[in-house]
DNA sequence: TCTCATCATATTGTCGACAATCAAAGGTGA
DNA sequence: TCACCTTTGATTGTCGACAATATGATGAGA
């Protein structure tokens, strides 16, 4: 399958990975954390280690490494002999993580009720108006990182590295479960979502801002599709193009 | 410091890792992993590369490997051109670690009241059974690894892989957070806890199993001791040993 | 024309050697 | 006797080369 390789090195090469990030090892891990967080690669793109290599200007050795780690966060997947590919999620992978990120969220929330203060109140609104700013824009990736963004401004304000730490990697996943399982033309909408938990925390009203939370939550899974596995549409591509010839 | 050195070396010897592990990465990952897990390898214990090498007997690069996945799982750190070594984790870490837990486990109960069937309510009680003997036999660490199982058993009930592995890694590091902030002579007493659990999950009664847990997770959490930073001892064992001279 | 076996290429897996760094021991001077 | 500098040994960091494996191409046979 040349072509999809090609298109998978191309998506590579030009967006979010710089000409040369330092041979920092924990810098090329968030490098490459971040495209995927933010959509710049796609489920199921290969990461080819001498690519990387190339790319980053370090040793095979160190890239490995860096592999390594990905696929311990499971934005990676390592298959043996095979190599490394961004992690396509399945359908049930979709549902465990939303019913994860519910029991993280819901705890999140409850603590950040009792913690906010104002400057974490302003990089909450910043958020969403940046947000608001997207979506005008048409910048739909976008969107999708500055909401993962606003979720983990609360987990910072809890002060809880564990928790903070556990809802980057589901927010990260659900990077990937969105642009697997996206419904086109369906734009997510959690503008006054966003707004309204906001407001239940600055109230200190820790029931009312789960309360939304999860409603929140609940609409962005329902707004996926996650029944068909999706994607053995290259099939269905090919036989709608060339109806009964060779 | 060569005699600490020494103590942590033989530490690493006897006990947990078999003499010859096969050269399968991930069987070492788990070998070392559980040893930790079951307090076989106490915190702050040096992890040196090449005794590792040799003691499952495959190069250094994959040892290197297995133990940047540990430091990412937190149950080692890494410091750079110092080495590994197992956790030892800050009061604070400890804390945090059981306010996360509590936020998973009460998700999982919940879904797990829904979800559980005969085979796993045996296999509980089981469990609940073994730790019982081990209690009686003064098993500590041995009562601590199958209070986890048993913690683990209910997050397999809910089918939810994702949160089964968050659960398995806080898990782990509350075996570090025990060993290193338990009360001398205060021994866990968790049995009739995990046994009123399963009988609530057993009734289908949610509430009150969620209540249950966190009030079990609550009397873990009581049981240590986290206030002092915890060895500055050194120096107390030292003015004590040697009153006024030399 | 289709199927199967064989081969060539590209990619990953593994290892050992060398360089860089750190901790402790030993030695020098005040 | 103490403090400080130098040296030595041990440990980790980094890299390049080679071996193993999978993938795609080629060609022979039915």
């Amino acid at each position: 399958m040349p072509q999809s390789q090609d298109t998978a090195d191309a998506e590579l090469g030009w967006i979010g990975i710089p000409e040369d990030a330092g041979p920092d090892e924990n810098a090329i891990y968030e490098q490459i954390h971040l495209a995927i967080a933010r959509q710049d690669l796609s489920p199921g793109t290969r990461l080819r280690e001498d690519h990387l290599r190339r790319i980053f200007g370090v040793s095979r050795a160190r890239i490995r490494n860096v592999l390594t780690r990905l696929a311990y966060a499971g934005v990676v997947t390592l298959e043996p002999n095979r190599g490394a590919s961004v992690t396509k999620p399945s359908p049930k992978d979709a549902h465990d993580n939303f019913v994860a990120r519910r029991a993280v969220e819901d705890a999140i929330v409850r603590i950040a009720a009792g913690h906010i203060g104002p400057a974490d109140r302003a990089l909450l609104t910043a958020n969403i108006e940046a947000e608001s700013k997207a979506r005008h824009d048409g910048d739909t990736a976008g969107m999708v990182w500055l909401s993962g963004e606003f979720h983990m401004l609360l987990a910072r304000i809890t002060g809880n590295r564990i928790l903070e730490g556990i809802l980057r990697e589901l927010i990260t996943r659900e990077a990937l479960v969105i642009s697997t399982f996206e419904r086109p033309g369906r734009p997510s909408c959690s503008h006054d979502e966003h707004h309204a938990i906001l407001e239940a925390l600055c109230a200190g009203d820790a029931d009312r801002a789960s309360r939304l939370m999860l409603g929140h939550l609940g609409n962005v899974e329902d707004r996926l599709d996650l029944d068909p596995p999706k994607k053995p549409a290259d099939l269905a591509e090919i036989f709608g193009r060339h109806p009964t010839r060779v």
